[in-house]
DNA sequence: TAGTGGTCTAGACCACAAT
DNA sequence: TTGTGGTCTAGACCACTAC
């Protein structure tokens, strides 16, 4: 990474910036290597923190960079690819799935869940919370809606832990025959709540993934996934196993 | 939309005001509305234009707004749903899609296409833009990739029109067999190429959607499709046509 | 305590669209 | 020409991590 100065071009300087500080990360940087901080960045290219700042974020937008207040900031690894549907369509909970439940409750589900429910006001709703690790980091966090007519044969609540009543809720879906689903993928920005979970700051990008179960005739269940955008690739199709490698050749300084 | 002084909280200051302006939105102002410009706003919240900024770019990540330079702000209307992936796998360019091939070229591929397509270093390949529109907007912008090797019944380089070309190189791509097909997710940013298709600035975030095409007992062909992350939500499976309503209530103010 | 990234300010000028 | 959002500056202070 050089210590050139920034032509007078038409182009942003943080576009330019970005673009340089890219190749400078093909070329010199490996992963997980710590870049000198923004101030001093700053200062190398001759230009004010924020615009420094502005390129830094595209670059982590795009998953080249990674940022963490009181350490600094390393080249990230190339995204890992995630499988999120397959060829065969099954319930959430099935034997093999990747998420792990975290608890469950009675709630009136948000506006838009209860839109897809078409449930009325004020129905409430069993509400598993999910989430998804893998290679050792959390990637994703789920919530779950499920109607309390679409698991009737749930035992009353006799109240055991939230994460067993979680399980019940699950186990109680893989006895319906699920006849179909889809899925719409969306970008979002984390709450507060997703963001502890994904070890993220809130407000960070998502990929929202929400999968609509049919069931008798109707939506039986309804779940809201939130990817980290950073780190993720969400995968479709046959191959959810075979690897798309989009990184590039990286080699140490 | 209130005068209101934003109180002094532990929470940052424009997420606080991306909370208000949220609620505001949803309960003062209708689809298409324009707000107050940013130096008015920024003075009515007792906030630093740049404080502002960062709630009203949250806001339009999330779809609910869009600023255009010279014109103003705009309340966006819900995202729509865009059928990507449907059961029947299909060649690009089949009868029904909803692209429109734009022009052609031979060029080598980017690295990362060359890694999918295992192509040797060098190796130029049909390079096909194609553009989709939904109701009446740009919505994404593809680049297809072809190894000559793949449709090598294609007549010389008889270099007819531009799009001529590239409607031959999707004819020819029908006759083969298609075997299999699998997709890839991930978050983006817009080239300044695909900004000017798109009608946005560079580096506006994009659904970026990798496709790839087996036939012959190997990748025959890729695709790289950039959704406009503002405006869409991108839809699998099943019921691509039926609708998945996220938009709040709205009504005028 | 020292160093990092995250937030915030109060300006300035630029590029673009509409008039 | 006017008004909009987009870019940029040179500071300041805060929250968090690691030592």
């Amino acid at each position: 990474m050089g210590t050139t100065q920034l032509e007078t071009v038409p182009e942003p300087k943080y576009w330019h910036l970005k673009t340089v500080l890219s190749e400078a990360l093909d070329s010199e940087f490996s992963v997980g290597e710590i870049l000198p901080n923004e101030r001093d960045l700053a200062a190398r290219f001759g230009v004010a923190r924020a615009t420094l700042r502005q390129a830094l974020e595209q670059l982590e937008l795009e998953g080249r960079l990674q940022r963490r207040r009181g350490v600094g900031t390393t080249v990230a690894p190339p995204r890992m690819g995630v499988a999120v549907g397959t060829e065969e369509q099954t319930w959430p909970g099935a034997a093999d799935d990747a998420w792990q439940p975290a608890d469950c409750a009675m709630a009136p589900p948000p506006p838009a869940v209860a839109h897809i429910l078409e449930s009325v006001h004020g129905e409430q709703v069993h509400t598993v919370r999910r989430s998804r690790v893998s290679r050792g980091q959390p990637v994703a966090a789920e919530l779950l809606y499920v109607p309390a007519s679409s698991v009737a044969a749930l035992p009353a609540i006799d109240t055991p832990s939230v994460t067993a009543r979680a399980r019940a809720v699950l186990r109680e879906l893989q006895h319906l025959e699920l006849e179909g689903q889809d899925r719409a993928v969306e970008l979002g920005s984390a709450s507060a709540e997703d963001a502890k979970e994904l070890d993220r700051l809130p407000g960070a990008p998502v990929l929202v993934v929400t999968t609509r179960f049919f069931a008798g005739g109707r939506t039986a269940a309804v779940s809201v996934a939130t990817y980290r955008a950073d780190t993720c690739r969400l995968t479709f199709g046959a191959s959810g196993g075979v690897e798309i490698h989009h990184g590039q050749e990286r080699r140490a300084s």
